[in-house]
DNA sequence: CTGGGGATGGGGCCC
DNA sequence: TGGGCCCCATCCCCA
């Protein structure tokens, strides 16, 4: 088949040249670049991802290549690519895009007349020689000097404010892709970082992502799209009726699961694998050209799948057919959340923009009119990799620069009563400078990040270590720490399986070392610093986030080599893979009975124990 | 219809 | 950061 790109330069040389007009279809060129901008817009075959800033651009690979030679080059190895944003913002991409796809130069958002000099110097980076041109042509009538360097005029990068507008550009222009629900579009994203599993779940993303845009759609375990896409049991088995090894560790599933040994030139591979993309790592592709803020912030009632049929992007429960039973689950699940945390507010904060404080007639919950967009205002601004989900990175957490951890609380666990340390989520003083949110009860101080308090934890524990070894008894009071003083004895038991110095001050609990202990300690705070992407749901852990991110994105590495099953996780698999050996490691002390999951047994148990 | 078992998904937490 | 384990919730199947 001739690719679009091709055609489209065949199209050219056969216009220019030797046929005769009879052999000549005028508008067919136009016609198959008007198909494929709607493809992109559709994100139906995009094969290939550009994340600029936290904004992420679905496209052909043909078509960029066959735009620029720079391009060319990374596509080639890359399903995902990120571009230096110092050179080329969001905004601007869009508009290049744009002009990739449609040869015209589309007003920005608002309509405005494009700002040249950044898009000339994004098409000199991106080596787009045309639009350069056009650019310069541009420049040179409006009078402006032009340069391809950064800083001044040439910046790729507009003014903060119009860069904050990107979500806005990209959710009129896409509105679908911003506009659904947790799940529907499931936004294909990575969020795991350097060569993890995820990484290689991008295909399974895309191909999800398309079901959203749509492809023929073959959600979870139940309508078969696709042909070949067959359902299984706990569904999932569609990346593998596609071809796409998702599995980097469970062993290859044997059905249509192609090895490792395609080439990046493999058109299969190429449709959707990500596998060995680099720079797969950091970025979570989303929709076409949705922002991975703007998701989770239009997924501020993440829970709701409802009215989700409306919307052709809708992942799990497409039109047209019974929901599989996976997705009820999901919903019925994601409901659950939503009775558990109805404090769910968007984590997505403007962090660098909003400040610390509250919000001018925010609500309670912190809902209120804050732009939920943290990583387009702020990670993003901050060249934030797209993985980063929009808290605090951890080299602005160590420098104490931020960590505000603003948003939302989800409150329902993590202990707030006796919690000893608090983010205060109330009582905000207006100045934007000095409000110490995050506030250690034992010596009551405050500080205004998680960070920074986390430090100031550490010196409690490592302070109490250091007595202990020195055999004193640890002296309240002189650190303001005086609530910590009587237990200083470490529990014996506790150390019956080694040393465990390092004794939490909100509970019994004891560790091995200090990082164990913070992050122990994070379970008693109101805050949950890792808020989810997708849905917002709030973390203590980061790897408990990135580990949900996966169920929102459907990413199942562990592969059963029986029956072909994913699981999410590796433990998941080693439970199932009982299933097929018809091992029954469990065994009721009472009864005799025998399970294969310890967790059935403890099902099990409850019912011997329970009065009925 | 109900209860028990099998199986799976997700979150918390520790290592 | 990921693995492993625990717990809870849920669905499906079957007696």
């Amino acid at each position: 088949m001739v690719s679009g790109p091709l055609a489209l330069r065949w199209c050219v040389w056969a216009g220019r040249g030797d046929m005769g007009p009879d052999m000549e279809l005028p508008s067919h060129s136009k016609q198959l670049l008007l198909q494929l901008n709607q493809q992109r817009t559709q994100g139906f075959l995009c094969d290939v991802i550009v994340m600029v800033e936290n904004a992420v651009f679905r496209a052909h690979k043909n078509v960029l290549a066959a735009s620029s030679v720079y391009f060319k080059s990374l596509v080639l190895h890359d399903n995902l690519i990120s571009l230096d944003t110092d050179m080329v913002s969001s905004a601007v991409f869009q508009q290049i895009l744009d002009f990739i796809y449609t040869g015209r130069l589309l007003p920005g958002e608002p309509p405005a007349e494009p700002n040249f000099s950044t898009l000339l110097t994004a098409a000199s980076y991106l080596q787009l020689p045309e639009l350069a041109a056009l650019c310069r042509r541009k420049l040179k009538r409006a009078g402006k000097p032009f340069g391809s360097g950064r800083g001044g005029a040439g910046l790729g990068r507009p003014p903060r404010s119009q860069r904050l507008s990107t979500a806005s550009v990209i959710q009129t222009r896409y509105p679908g892709l911003v506009d659904g629900r947790k799940g529907a579009h499931a936004p294909q994203e990575l969020s795991q970082a350097k060569g993890s599993d995820d990484e290689l779940f991008l295909g399974g993303l895309s191909q999800e992502g398309a079901h959203g845009l749509g492809r023929p759609v073959c959600p979870g375990s139940g309508e078969a799209g696709l042909s070949g896409c067959s359902t299984n049991g706990g569904g999932g088995s569609c990346e593998q009726e596609l071809g796409l090894d998702l599995s980097k560790k469970s062993p290859p599933v044997p059905p249509a699961t192609p090895g490792p040994s395609l080439t990046p030139d493999d058109p299969a591979q190429l449709s959707d694998s990500q596998e060995g993309s680099p720079l797969s790592t950091s970025a979570p592709p989303v929709a076409n050209s949705a922002s991975y803020s703007e998701l989770g912030g239009a997924l501020s009632e993440p829970m709701d799948l409802e009215g989700a049929e409306d919307n052709p992007l809708c992942l799990l429960e497409g039109p047209g057919g019974p929901p599989p039973r996976k997705s009820l689950r999901h919903s019925a699940r994601k409901k659950e959340w939503a009775k558990k945390e109805p404090v769910a507010a968007s984590p997505f904060e403007r962090r660098d923009v909003a400040p610390k404080g509250p919000c001018p007639g925010e609500d309670a919950e912190g809902l209120g009119d804050r732009v939920p967009n943290g990583v387009l205002a702020g990670s993003a601004a901050a060249g934030r990799p797209f993985g980063e989900p929009p808290y605090p990175c951890k080299e602005e957490e160590e420098n104490g620069k931020d960590g505000s951890e603003d948003s939302a609380q989800s409150g329902s666990e993590g202990g707030a009563a006796g919690a000893p340390y608090v983010y205060r989520q109330e009582g905000y003083e207006p100045a934007p400078y000095g409000d110490n949110l995050y506030v250690c009860i034992p010596c009551a101080k405050g500080f205004p990040s998680s960070e920074q308090l986390n430090a100031h934890v550490e010196t409690h524990a490592e302070e109490e270590l250091l007595l202990r070894e020195e055999g004193g008894a640890y002296e309240a009071g002189s650190a303001g720490a005086d609530e910590e003083a009587e237990d200083l004895s470490a529990p014996s038991a506790a150390l019956a399986a080694g040393p465990r110095p390092f004794k939490c001050s909100a509970c019994e609990k004891t560790y091995k070392d200090a990082a164990t202990l913070r992050q122990h300690e994070k379970t008693h705070w109101l805050a949950r610093p890792f808020p989810c992407g997708i849905c917002g749901k709030m973390f203590t852990q980061r790897g408990t986030m990135t580990r949900h991110m996966r169920s929102h994105l459907g990413l199942k590495p562990f592969a059963c080599g029986e029956c072909g099953m994913r699981f999410t996780r590796q433990y998941r698999l080693t439970e199932h893979m009982r299933v097929h050996s018809g091992e029954k490691p469990y065994e009721c002390q009472l009864c005799g009975g025998k399970f294969t999951q310890q967790r059935n047994l403890i099902s099990h148990l409850r019912m011997h124990t329970s009065p009925s």
